[in-house]
RNA sequence: GGUUCCGUGGCCGAGUGGCUAGGCAGAGGUCUGCAAAACCUUUUACAGCAGUUCGAAUCUGCUCGGGACCUCCA
């Protein structure tokens, strides 16, 4: 097994991953803040480190996995505020500041299963550690990083930055932040415009607020991560990952802040998922082009054609390398819906297949070591920095020899009966269990299943009787349903949904 | 304005010096009662210009075009 490599965006290069403890890896993922609903952009981190978490147990690490919820704060629900100022009945109507968030999260959580996510080891709140996050700045105004006015906390980045490499991460110099950055409200507190808020102080009219020893207020964005990300998985843990547009100020500002607190830089690979693009543009609010998933998985949205299922998003998302743009479009979702049948039906075609029981020899020399060679390379390339898009370009290699074998142009004899085990056993490893796809139809009853084995039966006595009437007005009618019949050569008739 | 990334064939996308990426679409063929599927074969590339090199999509410079971050952002 080759080794583990990663580009580690802290230090801009290739490395190769050693654990902090050998045998255990700790994973920190920024996750969704639970104002609102999900969209495509917000799909591609959760699916991103759903397979790099993956692929860590199947390295035999165990991992503790911490993907936080952002459930408190700085955000008030879309739209409120204003229609707030037209009737004060409406606040009535509306919903309890954690009834929103909990509606959300469950939505968040519905979407998760959808893409057939593993739950993260640990998923904690904002809200629920709150006292954390204020022992937290505490101990950092304490250490002399961080000030307070008027029931608010800064953290100062001039003085952070005369003792530690401010701006590493993001590749930004001081100098600079100090002066172009603009205009913001409270920016008359800061003692300079780079400091960034640990607590602010809640406005009267602000939906969430605690009591802190500087008064009611909210904790600042970033302080969530550094406190939960140490109480789970230590002052120091090996895997931090998130949106690269997260890179800056979010995960700088932790890096600031849980360096002051436990003496050690938090994270020691830092691994950031790139955007997905609509017409070469950043999916996300500024734009106003954001479908969401519920929108996606429905076809519902103006930019659609159609509805893409979870399994067409999840392997859309993982032909591309993580770290590149991901450009959303009609033809390049539908491209990965066929291409995503193909390999999940060669797979079913291969679990199938019967394999000798006795040991055998190859009678094809070049395929069988072609094949091997296809498998091994799965191995190097999703330990290159987890390279998905190489690793499905393999296994859509080997899919005409799968259907080969199947269809009987290639003898079963042709690869040694080691090669055809071990081909079964990739497919399943790296299919299922690596980059965790599954049917797009997962969850249908035998029932159906009982009904198109009649259907067919009666279609078979048709064609046999040559009342091509009859067996054609079957297939034609259930492909209207969305059930399309295939006769095999051997006789056999397979079905397999739209 | 500062920092930074990218520009690959009809579409999406791998690929960092020499070896077929891959998927989808298109074309031809095999199979089939007819289809579909499958299988086989196949067309269209590396933004432009100059340079380094025996050799560049891959390195360097310039030009053009686009994006990201600098504000909430996955």
């Amino acid at each position: 097994m080759s080794e583990l490599k990663v580009l580690n965006s802290y230090t801009r290069q290739k490395e190769v991953f050693t654990p902090i403890t050998p045998g255990h890896v700790g994973m920190y993922v920024c996750g969704p803040t639970v104002s609102g609903e999900s969209h495509l952009g917000h799909a591609r981190p959760f699916i991103t480190f759903d397979v790099i978490y993956r692929y860590l147990l199947h390295l035999g690490y165990k991992v503790r996995y911490v993907r936080n919820i952002t459930d408190a704060g700085h955000f008030e629900e879309e739209g409120r505020a204003a229609e707030d100022k037209i009737s004060s009945k409406a606040v009535l109507e509306k919903l309890e500041p954690m009834e929103l968030v909990q509606k959300y999260t469950n939505l968040f959580h519905w979407a998760m299963l959808q893409f057939n996510n593993l739950e993260p080891s640990i998923e904690p709140t904002a809200t629920g550690h709150i006292v954390e996050q204020i022992e937290m700045i505490k101990a950092i105004i304490e250490a002399g990083y961080a000030y307070e006015v008027n029931g608010s906390v800064y953290f100062d980045i001039k003085k952070y930055s005369e003792n530690y490499p401010y701006g590493k991460l993001s590749g930004r110099v001081l100098d600079e932040q100090l002066e172009t950055s603009r205009e913001l409200e409270g920016q008359d507190e800061k003692r300079n415009k780079a400091d960034f808020a640990l607590w602010k102080a809640a406005p009267p009219e602000h939906i969430m607020r605690w009591v802190s020893p500087w008064g009611e207020g909210f904790p600042g964005w970033h302080i969530e991560c550094s406190a939960m990300a140490t109480k789970y998985l230590g002052g120091q843990f090996d895997i931090h990952g998130g949106g690269m547009d997260l890179q800056f100020p979010h995960h700088e500002s932790e890096i600031a802040q849980s360096t002051i607190c436990n003496k050690e830089t938090p994270a020691r690979y830092w691994l950031h998922n790139n955007m997905i693009t609509v017409n070469g543009k950043k999916m996300g609010k500024s734009y106003n082009n954001q479908i969401k998933l519920t929108e996606m998985f429905a076809g519902t949205h103006p930019l659609l054609e159609q509805a893409y299922g979870p399994m067409t998003i999840r392997f859309f998302i993982l032909q591309t390398h993580y770290r590149s743009t991901l450009d959303f479009g009609n033809e390049a979702l539908q491209a990965a819906e066929k291409g995503f049948k193909r390999l999940w039906e060669a797979y079913e075609n291969l679990q199938k297949l019967d394999v000798p029981e006795q040991d055998s020899n190859a009678a094809d020399e070049a395929l069988n070591s072609k094949v091997n060679d296809l498998l091994s390379g799965m191995d190097e390339f999703m330990s290159d920095d987890f390279n998905t898009a190489k690793v499905l370009a393999n296994l859509f290699e080997l899919v005409p020899v799968i259907n080969s074998i199947k269809d009987k142009h290639i003898a079963v004899s042709a690869l040694s009966n080691a090669t055809l085990n071990r081909l079964k056993k990739y497919f399943k490893e790296y299919i299922e269990n690596i980059l965790g796809l599954r049917s797009e139809n997962a969850g249908d009853n035998g029932r159906l299943d009982g009904v198109l084995d009649l259907l067919i039966d009666i279609r078979k006595d048709a064609r046999t009787k040559k009342d091509y009437a009859t067996s054609d007005k079957i297939r034609n009618q259930l492909q209207e349903l969305g059930i399309l019949l295939k006769d095999e050569k051997d006789g056999s008739v397979g079905y397999s949904f739209q």
